[in-house]
DNA sequence: GATGTCCATAGATAAATCGTATGGCTGAGA
DNA sequence: TCTCAGCCATACGATTTATCTATGGACATC
């Protein structure tokens, strides 16, 4: 014999009010239906826990012992289902997420700015780490998105967005290469490069893109902080090339970034889940909100 | 639609097994009825806690949040069970009673020793109080039960045991009554006599077994503590009457204690409860034990 | 591609729950 | 003392819920 929650908040009903009949009143179900319940529950318990006269119900002892234990446990619970429904609406919850540092940098805060104005009980858990680590924080579930670029195409993961962060090309106001109406592959490898440093995914993408174009430029000097890159554009030692969601790009106002006319000059944005494995209701909103959202660098590759 | 502790047991056995079908044989039911169970639970909140595949199951994020809730609130509940359990079977508990300094001094320290030795979970919360405060404890639920003397014929107490408390007369070795081989209250006039102060129980019931008697004896002098009287018996004062039951006795090795043959020379002890209140189940075994046991100074009135 | 493992589904049966109608007890007031 | 009102307990039929057995379907392994 077991006893149930529907008992316990019979008999702190029954026992708050000092009756059944009003406790029946309170709970919307007939009398008859709560002597059954308190009597199912002293069975099981194997306690009396009512002393009933026609004219009043009484607390036995060990029923007003028990009382605050079981009205605390209630009230932890429905305090936690009432969380549990915030979340299942989507109204609470924390949206976890791995990014590169460039997109949690650029992408990310106006999307969560966005995001959180129609959902104000939403919090963020952002990693910015590298490609390999958002996979990997991505499948041990340690976070419930990942937004990376690189490859993606394995057997575990999911992705539920893809677009393309557009490479541009950033130089001095005034430079030579502004004449050019297209800018092309050609064209950039005619002038000394700020290179990206070469384990950084920008420097993968343009080194691709100059090798399907048969070109080899040589870079002029690498450097690993974009910052730094514009710097030395700033100072005249060449143009480079940076991604257009850089918020860097905007601390210069002395240098242009333009489109390149050649479409290997782009990254993939992936955003992904792990396989099989159901998003908070929360974070299925900000997914949904990230796919729907029209991010001005970004070309969305539907 | 609400959920039931059943469900909530359900789901912890399958998140910590990992298994619908390891935590049915756990749980001691069939698998499909943990499948409902679980996808009962999941309407319920309507959060989907479990990822499914045929090789392994996985809780969702929420589920992992809503573990430990689940957990914790079952272990409180449990162990509130499991002390309900001991209460119910009588093996653990609190006995609260109120009664007279004479009683709790004298019969209540046996009795309980007695009593822990087969009940060690039995604690006792002991009042020594006057008649009166007894009365009023027991009404007021503050105590299970008393033990008391003097009136207790009301319609909201009843009396679980009766049995009388003899009055005894004591001397000096060697005294004048002592040759008496039975003692009346007419003997007891003709010597002086250690009386107890007026508003003692004691000194009521014997000025009451006097007055039957038509006898007016004189005190010699009127002490409150027992104690007392008995120095001044000591010291060749006079005699005096004392309960049977009075431990101070026994600390004057050259004094001598007597039954009187007069049946009017006892006062009445009560084991009351409120009326129409159930007992904890530890405070009734006392009750129990108290009317079954056979205490060398009281007689029992069945 | 066959097989084994595991969860989901379907249908039947047993159990529990609930509401209506009614009975029984007690205390207040005539 | 009697009657009445108020309140809880009980009985019974209807509905809902829980559970089991049998079986289907998906995926991984060999």
């Amino acid at each position: 014999m077991d006893i149930s929650l529907r008992q316990m908040r019979s008999f702190v009903a029954v026992a708050k009010l000092g009756s059944f009949t009003r406790a029946a009143e309170f709970l919307h179900v007939s009398q008859p239906t709560l002597t059954v319940q308190i009597r199912r529950l002293e069975e099981a318990l194997q306690l009396k826990l009512f002393d009933r006269n026609p004219r009043s119900v009484n607390l036995t002892r060990v029923g007003r012992d028990l009382l605050p234990s079981f009205e605390r446990t209630l009230q932890d619970l429905d305090s936690v289902l009432l969380d549990v429904k915030h979340v299942s609406t989507a109204q609470l919850g924390v949206v976890r997420i791995a990014a590169l540092p460039s997109f949690a940098a650029s992408l990310l805060p106006d999307s969560i700015r966005h995001f959180r104005k129609q959902n104000p009980g939403a919090s963020f858990a952002v990693k910015d780490v590298i490609a390999s680590a958002v996979l990997g924080l991505v499948r041990s579930d340690e976070v419930d998105l990942g937004l990376t670029g690189g490859n993606v195409d394995f057997p575990d993961i999911e992705v539920l967005f893809r677009a393309s962060d557009e490479i541009r090309v950033v130089y001095p106001k005034g430079h030579p290469i502004d004449r050019f109406s297209r800018i092309t592959a050609e064209r950039l490898a005619q002038f000394p490069i700020v290179m990206m440093d070469g384990r950084t995914s920008v420097r993968a993408v343009t080194d691709n893109a100059f090798r399907k174009a048969k070109l080899m430029p040589t870079p002029v000097t690498e450097t690993t902080q974009m910052m730094t890159a514009l710097g030395m554009v700033r100072a005249g030692i060449g143009i480079t090339l940076l991604p257009a969601s850089a918020r860097e790009i905007a601390a210069e106002p002395t240098l242009r970034a333009r489109h390149i006319s050649d479409p290997n000059f782009s990254r993939p944005v992936w955003l992904i889940k792990r396989k099989n494995r159901t998003l908070p209701p929360l974070s299925k909103a900000f997914a949904d909100h990230l796919s729907r959202e029209r991010v001005s660098f970004l070309k969305r590759d539907d």
